[in-house]
RNA sequence: GCCCUCGUGGCGGAAUUGGUAGACGCGACGGAUUCAAAAUCCGUUUCUUUCAACGGAGUGUCGGUUCGAGUCCGACCGAGGGCACCA
């Protein structure tokens, strides 16, 4: 080996290749006349904040091999990069540092796209555009006013859940065990009058679309069919004993039509509208809505959720028999928004209903009992809700539930007193928010005309730059000027609207815009349907639900109204794990940062202060609350980008959580310069060896196996970037560098010319995860042009088939010797191998062989 | 409470369709090089029997299917995630 060996500094290479790429317009995808096949592969886009983070290295880095791998594979890989700009945080620090939201998130993306750009990722930056650009936005604007055209879009009076902290509105997908999505505030309900989108009514769509699905991961299929949650049941009435309130009788839906003779009382939702009209002339009923008001979604539900009730004195009639009344009550546990608000309650076979039963004293009638016990099966404090017989249950006695289920409904409908009925958990998508820097919803409230949509030609309505943060709320409400309209209708002095879309509004087709930026509409569709679906969308869990279901929802809205030709954006989801670092504290409890803890053998202590002991805490997800990061451009600066993609890809697969580690880091930096060295030394040597497709003749037995092993490499670590597979490519990609380190050139031409095409093939096998390097290493081997635009290595067929094979023997089920045989031999002739090697023969020890299994290429195995 | 996923060395993790468990990396230990260190290179590293073996055990626990189980089936234990009054 040379004594002089040089090591690769990324500091001087990474720009530099940086810069050839970007002067070779490498990434640039073509047409769609180009004659490739095309490949669309996004990355969930960045919230600007300001920095980059280690979680965007690792599903940016992911997304980038997957990008590069492609398009060496000979495809037209699409490859963008946006901003998903428009939102809270730039609100937020208009107010505590007094700079325009637009100023900070402008500035915050220069910052993001140099870090990006520094990481080396092959982006088509001529598609960048951010969703507050007005040029973004107001294609938005078009498409909401086609959605209602379309009847997608619905303006309503309802509950929502309002966020105190954040002074908006909060979808329900938005509330997290009680608080909001952001603000972390307990959620309010309150009544506003919302624009919706019209979400149940693809619901249906949406859930049974999910089986199509199959490059999804089947968690997040799972989660967003719970989320969608269809049931099927029975819509039916009860009638009132007497009229009240205005109302007759009261419509009720229940899944459980088998349970009607078990029923016990009927329950109103406290926002029922016949609840409201009995609260009217009875201030006790008014004081107990204000009071289920108040606990709200909030503390109620945290606390385990209290049953509560409020006999309202009325009494209904058992829709089977008439002559049988049941209590009416209002119950904090029933929901106005879904099914009726209304409910039949069966204690014995609903655990909410059993509760509520034991607590106001109401009976309990089982009707349905275990096959295995008998008609004296009762419900003490446990509802069944198993299945079983019926009984107690007139006619349906002796059925199993679901039949009794279908008759019932079957009954219903001949006597046309019901019908079966579809529902779904999932409600329409609320997009208004009080806030300011979102895109303006393109609607003008007249007294006279109502809410008009403003005209094509008039848009975008664009925001107001001159405003002010200083008290709470919506400053677009409070601005002088910006929301006087006349009205397009009749030209009367009329409002704009002043509530914004939902930001997750603007993240639901920034897919479909970077398939083309047409100045006059939402997409070219030539383009958009050329380029959809997204074949590999990567991203993390956290968004299985919100922005994956709306994006869903989204894409059939476009394709109804004509922007796309496609319901579903996303062909292929990869969902990447977290990033995740050690927590250090202090004696006095506070959070220290990785680079302030000094970590040794036997415990941690302050760097500043070797007798300061540091506690080490769990491994977490990174987070600048416990201090746990670790700075994307620190790690850039010590070693390079390679390095860092390199680690964040090695170790853990990548759907998985990852752990950043100082001896990770290390261990990725020893193999980049370890490839270095390899390369360098053995460059000048080879670099004048011309190299040949196949085998080169008159190959040494090293030699043989050094061009094998090289294929063999090839192909797994195709097969396993395909599989999106990153850590088991590394593992390849260890084996063939160490291979490659211990190879001996004996001087023969052959064994020069092999070394050198492994050398190359290794290069361009990690080429897409480590690309600057890569670019370094080619060039010293005096491989033509960039390897980026390089086509990946093919393995040779005939290197992959192994004439021989070393095949394990066992003698019941343990493994004994191992045997090299022809790999063509014959079950017979392997099994004679067998017996007669000498370890065999000695376990055998003349007993009889009972039978002997030979799979040729796999196993032998004697049974004695 | 309901639903889902996962349990493999000191650690992260490999292991086509059931077919040599522990690839690869990290850490650790021993050695080489060095005045010394860093860097680098070589070797060992699942546990275990006094050393060694082509000895025994071994993929959370217990059982089953099979010539053969990390992989399939059942029960249990543990960890993580999702949903949570959706009638």
């Amino acid at each position: 080996m040379s004594t002089n060996v040089s090591r690769y500094d990324p500091s001087v290479s990474e720009h530099g290749w940086q810069a050839a790429w970007e002067a070779a317009d490498c990434f640039k995808a073509e047409g769609p006349d180009c004659g490739k096949p095309k490949y669309y592969v996004l990355e969930m886009f960045p919230y600007p904040s300001g920095r980059i983070h280690m979680g965007h290295v690792r599903n940016y880095a992911m997304g980038d091999v997957v990008a590069r791998f492609k398009k060496a594979q000979g495809y037209n890989v699409l490859h963008p990069m946006g901003w998903d700009a428009f939102g809270m945080p730039a609100e937020n620090a208009a107010i505590e540092k007094g700079v325009h939201p637009a100023t900070w998130t402008y500035e915050n993306i220069d910052a993001m796209r140099a870090q990006l750009k520094s990481l080396g990722l092959s982006f088509d930056w001529s598609r960048e555009f951010a969703t507050c650009d007005p040029s973004y936005y107001r294609h938005e604007q078009a498409m909401f006013l086609d959605f209602l055209d379309a009847g997608l879009v619905d303006r309503r009076e309802s509950i929502v859940n309002w966020d105190p902290v954040d002074h908006t509105v909060l979808a329900n997908e938005q509330v997290i065990d009680g608080k909001g999505w952001r603000s972390g505030a307990p959620v309010e309900q309150r009544a506003l009058t919302q624009w919706f989108l019209k979400i149940s009514d693809v619901a249906d769509d949406l859930l049974s679309a999910l089986d199509d699905l199959t490059r999804w991961p089947e968690k997040v299929r799972l989660m967003q069919a719970n989320w969608i949650g269809r049931s099927e049941g029975l819509a039916c009435s009860f009638e009132l004993e007497a009229p009240a309130g205005g109302a007759t009788h009261i419509d009720i839906y229940t899944t459980r039509p088998d349970t009607l003779y078990g029923a016990s009382f009927c329950a109103l939702s406290p926002d029922h509208p016949l609840t409201i009209a009995l609260a009217a002339d009875d201030t006790k009923l008014a004081e107990f809505r204000a009071l289920c008001a108040a606990r709200g979604t909030s503390e109620s539900e945290i606390e385990g959720g209290e049953k509560l009730g409020y006999d309202t004195g009325l009494r209904v009639r058992h829709p089977l028999e008439p002559d049988w009344l049941l209590p009416v009550y209002v119950a904090n546990f029933v929901l106005m928004g879904y099914g009726t608000g209304a409910i039949f309650a069966c204690p014995a076979h609903d655990q909410r209903d059993l509760d509520f039963a034991r607590k106001y004293d109401l009976p309990v009638y089982p009707v349905v009992r275990p096959a295995d016990d008998d008609a004296t099966f009762s419900v003490t404090n446990t509802a069944y809700t198993g299945d079983g017989v019926m009984f107690n249950s007139r006619d349906l006695d002796g059925l199993a539930p679901d039949t009794a289920r279908a008759q019932i409904i079957d009954r219903f409908e001949t006597e046309n007193r019901g019908a079966r009925q579809v529902n779904f958990r999932l409600r329409d998508w609320g997009i208004s928010r009080q806030r300011y820097w979102g895109c303006p919803i393109p609607m003008v409230h007249c007294d006279t005309c109502g809410a008009v949509p403003v005209p094509r030609a008039d848009l975008p309505i664009t925001l107001p730059e001159d405003v002010s943060f200083d008290e709470p709320g919506n400053p677009l409400d409070r601005h002088p000027t910006w929301k006087h309209a006349p009205c397009p209708k009749c030209g009367a002095d009329a409002t704009r609207e002043t509530d914004t879309f939902d930001t997750f509004v603007d993240s639901s087709w920034y897919y479909a815009r970077f398939t083309g930026l047409d100045d006059a509409r939402p997409t070219e569709r030539a383009a958009a349907d050329y380029w959809m679906s997204v074949d590999q969308y990567i991203g993390g869990i956290e968004h299985a639900i919100l922005h994956l279901l709306y994006a869903r929802f989204y894409a059939r809205a476009m394709n109804r109204t004509g922007h796309l030709g496609t319901d579903e954006p996303f062909a292929g989801l990869f969902t990447q794990g977290m990033v995740c670092h050690e927590t250090y504290r202090d004696n006095d409890g506070n959070w220290l940062l990785p680079e302030q803890v000094d970590r040794r053998e036997a415990g941690a202590f302050l760097r500043t202060d070797p007798t300061h002991a540091v506690e080490i805490g769990g491994v977490e997800k990174m987070s600048k609350s416990k201090k746990n990061v670790v700075d994307p451009d620190d790690i850039i600066a010590t070693y390079g980008a390679d390095t860092a993609r390199w680690f964040m890809l090695s170790d853990s697969p990548p759907e998985r959580d990852v752990q950043w580690t100082q001896d990770g880091v290390d261990g990725a930096w020893r193999f980049v310069q370890r490839v270095w060295r390899l390369i360098d030394t053995h460059a000048e040597a080879l670099r004048d060896v011309p190299t040949s497709a196949g085998a080169p003749a008159d190959l040494s037995q090293e030699g043989r196996a050094l061009y094998e092993s090289v294929h063999r490499s090839i192909d797994s670590v195709t097969q396993d970037l395909d599989a999106l597979g990153f850590n088991r490519a590394v593992a390849r990609i260890y084996n063939l560098a160490n291979a490659l380190s211990s190879f001996e050139p004996t001087g023969k031409p052959s064994d020069h010319q092999v070394l050198k095409a492994g050398l190359e093939a290794l290069v361009q096998l990690f080429a897409p995860m480590m690309p600057h390097l890569a670019e370094t290493c080619w060039q010293a081997l005096g491989g033509a042009g960039l390897v980026a635009q390089t086509a990946w290595p093919k393995a040779d067929a005939a290197a992959l088939e192994v004439d021989t094979v070393i095949m394990p023997v066992q003698i019941n089920g343990k493994r004994r010797a191992e045997i090299t045989v022809s790999k063509s031999a014959d079950q017979a002739t392997i099994e004679q191998q067998a017996r007669a090697e000498p370890q065999v023969e000695k376990f055998l020890d003349g007993k009889p062989i009972r039978k002997c299994i030979v799979v040729p290429g796999r196993i032998v195995n004697f049974v004695v």
